[in-house]
DNA sequence: TGTTAGCACTCAAAATATTGGAGTGCTAAC
DNA sequence: GTTAGCACTCCAATATTTTGAGTGCTAACA
């Protein structure tokens, strides 16, 4: 059977409807408001078509119908083809232009989960690759020291370094380490760190012992798991105007995940991963999601770029009757204002 | 009337019972497990008078009795009392054994959300009343200086201070004016940095707009409101175990001010400051909590010290029909427990 | 005088029955 | 190909009944 014109005005008219209304839709009402002027009836024989052909269904005879998965997923395809160029649009460039880049993205997503009314959840660029800028270490007292660690996109890391006291050390001996340092690990990602390079830094001192506490710390703060990288959620309780996703122990699951976070990471991290070479903005619907607990919502990814490889995530959480139109425009609204957010 | 020891008797199983079922209690269970002997009409003629006294309630006629706030509050009361070496005892000195803070009230508050199976909340020391130990700055790069600031307790705080570029820097001129921030401003807390003290500071340089500008870098990285002071929560979702907190809305409040924050700080620090002087554990018991969102919860809060005037809380929020003898319990339990984490 | 058995009564919650209406599929006529 | 009409289905809302836990009161008892 082939879908020719009416049935996808149909089609349209019934997830429209759907989604404002979360409620199945009936063959009267779009015999009503298709535009189409067909009576009730020969809309059924269509609808009855439709639902053959897997893009609608019915949770039971004798109800109106509702989109399946399949049927959201033309409706999203057809949107992302007439929003093409908002779509491209959103990869945008602001490295250096960051100053604080944390603050910026605890605004993004407050804002978004704000003009959505879904949840929303921003990852910042992942330092694992993220490139070191410079390295301070200053001593606080015998037995400490502070170490401040600048990575590209003027992101800042510290931690406090124990050592053993088995070297002692003063100002001038910390000012040469750190000299030492930044110049043989600036420039360099977390990954970069080998054990060779480790060989080659402590031939070049006699403070072998701390600079090995040091490396060991810097290792330690950026080499990271998923969990800990930068990321902000928002409006995690938004899924609550959507009964569907609240019955039973859903929202319980979902909010968890928003609470715990490393499956969020995963998830959107994910998302950035797949993206790879594809369109900047990905739909997920239903069971397309890797996870489980959200296999009633939807999930729209934006991938955004400081440049330099420095990559982060801007993701949308709602329920699968979303206004997909919305949220594709918002997103790249929201592109432009961190556009004047970096000038 | 009097309260009599068979009726406090009665009281308190009818409460220990309500705390593990969460239903209202009748005459015929009292009789069977208050170990008193006594027929369920007995029971009723004194479950009657404790009704008048207000220390128990009917939800509705023909129902068993629940706990009034009252009888809730009596019965904690009685608790604190018997536990009185365990509660003063959680109020300890840790001062400058602490070397990753934020870390240790990560683990903390997640285990006491973990044992408790409640929601936990747990505040850092506020930072505006915190000494500064050291500052230094370095040169990023013509326009930026990153500022980094350490305080008492080893808590570092870092920003990046955007200059004008009207002053040129170099490595020597940096080393001197952190040696002058350095002796003016160690030892004070952002209160102590006045327009007086500012004054002072310029008249000893010549980098005059530099030192303006770092200044106000500090100020704004410390003077922050509530809201933004470490606060760590965990175990949200646990408001999902029991049923009387889900009904409704409520769920959806309470998980949204989990998500804000600022009015579990305001919550908190509350308590801390309302518990001046007083024992550190206190207990709020429904309308006890000033929080709307809080009026059918209790909230159990102890406060810590790390000397010096560093304060903070741990709170743990639940329904009212909380198990107080274990939370008390466990609290100083995590009390020892941090103790060994710090030594 | 305090305690208790017994009984009539109450009321929420669970189970069951009733109804209404939105929606469908099918058929026959246009 | 389109449509009116009709019998049929089934959810959801409402009403009704049943059940049982619990109460208060009274009268008898130790």
């Amino acid at each position: 059977m082939e879908l020719d014109q009416r049935k996808v005005v149909i089609l349209t008219t019934i997830i429209k409807n759907y989604l404002e209304t979360g409620e199945p839709v009936g063959s009267r009402t779009i015999s009503k408001y298709s535009g189409l002027n067909l009576s009730s009836a020969t809309i059924r024989n269509e609808m009855s078509d439709l639902e053959e052909m897997g893009y609608i269904l019915q949770p039971h005879t004798s109800a109106g119908r509702i989109p399946s998965d399949k049927g959201y997923r033309f409706y999203v395809d057809q949107l992302m083809e007439s929003h093409q160029h908002e779509i491209d649009d959103v990869k945008t460039e602001m490295f250096e232009k960051v100053d604080r880049l944390e603050t910026t993205l605890k605004t993004l997503v407050k804002n978004l989960a704000q003009n959505t009314n879904y949840a929303a959840v921003v990852t910042g660029p992942s330092i694992r690759t993220n490139k070191i800028k410079f390295i301070q270490t200053s001593l606080v007292d015998s037995k400490r020291l502070l170490l401040v660690i600048m990575m590209q996109g003027n992101i800042v890391k510290t931690a406090t370094v124990l050592l053993d006291g088995s070297e002692e050390l003063d100002f001038n001996r910390v000012l040469s380490i750190n000299m030492l340092l930044n110049d043989e690990l600036s420039g360099l990602s977390v990954e970069d760190i080998t054990e060779g390079r480790l060989a080659q830094l402590l031939a070049r001192t006699n403070h072998k012992e701390t600079i090995k506490a040091i490396v060991s710390s810097i290792v330690d703060v950026l080499d990271i798991k998923f969990g800990d990288s930068q990321i902000y959620t928002s409006g995690a309780t938004n899924i609550f105007k959507y009964p569907e996703l609240t019955e039973s122990d859903n929202a319980s699951k979902l909010i968890s995940a928003f609470e715990t976070k490393d499956e969020l990471a995963a998830l959107v991290k994910g998302a950035e991963e797949r993206g790879e070479g594809k369109r900047p903005i990905q739909v997920y619907i239903g069971d397309e999601s890797p996870l489980q607990n959200m296999a009633d919502c939807s999930v729209v990814t934006a991938s955004y770029e400081l440049g330099n490889g420095l990559k982060g995530t801007i993701g949308v959480i709602g329920p699968k009757r979303m206004d997909y139109e919305k949220v594709l425009e918002i997103l790249s609204k929201l592109q432009s204002e961190m556009d004047q957010a970096f000038k």
